[in-house]
DNA sequence: ATAACATATGAACAGTTGTTCAAATGTAAG
DNA sequence: CTTACATTTGAACAACTGTTCATATGTTAT
């Protein structure tokens, strides 16, 4: 029976590094194609941009704060609405507008008692729109 | 001291309408309002839809996922240099193309011992695309 | 001031998610 | 066959997430 981890074992590297790939790969690991990776890894945006951009992606990956979306998509309205409109507690509402509002997804102004929010730009739009072509297909 | 729930309780209502807004809300419960939202209401695209969408923006809510994407945009690559690439094990890279694969973000060919990954379509460029142009600004 | 209303927030809890570890496939060569 | 390589997969576990419940804050009216 295999030991299977030994194999990917790079013998003398730091404890962090044990399990990551060391040298060889498939075909070998020819000069071309470690300066190909190379260059690949140039091109990428830094770490922090791709975080961000993940950080943005999972606001829209839950269908509540979709739906809130897609509601303030024709009209601004109050939270109180908005939970009716989804059947849901305006508690529940509450805690992803905050989230909304701290990805400044959406603005909100407030009349009185009642808090108004709507969409904070067309990009909403744009990436939603996106979303739903890759959909129907 | 307000016991807080009692205000919002429908008196009557099943125990899992219980904490819903009943009727009422701010600046009264007109009929104009209500007809408003039952056009929203009309006009939102059905659940499955919008739980869709939620499923594909969870896919690249997460920036392992995104780098994955991001490094396929030059070239078709393996599993193996992906994880070199990355600094990560080819087993953390392995999961994470399968939910790629599922979601038809990505396709594949094998080559012998080796499995190539790259982007199944353009969309996913164009997706990532609207998300920079957010963050940018 | 008090009461009622609209929204926000903190803590707790269950459900989900990403990585790791270990082992299992699948493929090619000796 | 066996061995080595490349990838996949299952289980376990910690970290994270969304909802609920209870309460707090903010606003208007009396």
């Amino acid at each position: 029976m295999i030991t299977s981890r030994e194999e990917w074992k790079n013998i003398g590297a730091e404890e962090t590094e044990a399990d990551r790939p060391a040298d060889g790969g498939p075909a070998g690991d020819t000069a071309e194609r470690r300066e190909a990776l190379e260059q690949i890894e140039a091109d990428m945006p830094d770490e922090e941009m791709l975080y961000d951009l993940a950080e943005l992606y999972k606001i829209f990956g839950d269908s509540t704060r979709i739906k809130i979306l897609y509601a303030l998509f024709e009209a601004e309205l109050c939270v109180y609405d908005i939970a009716r409109l989804l059947r849901m507690t305006q508690s529940a509402i509450s805690h992803q507008l905050r989230i909304l509002k701290q990805s400044k997804l959406v603005k909100f102004r407030r009349d009185g008692k009642t808090v108004y929010y709507s969409l904070a730009d067309d990009h909403v739009r744009t990436i939603i729109g996106m979303g739903i072509e890759h959909l129907c297909e």
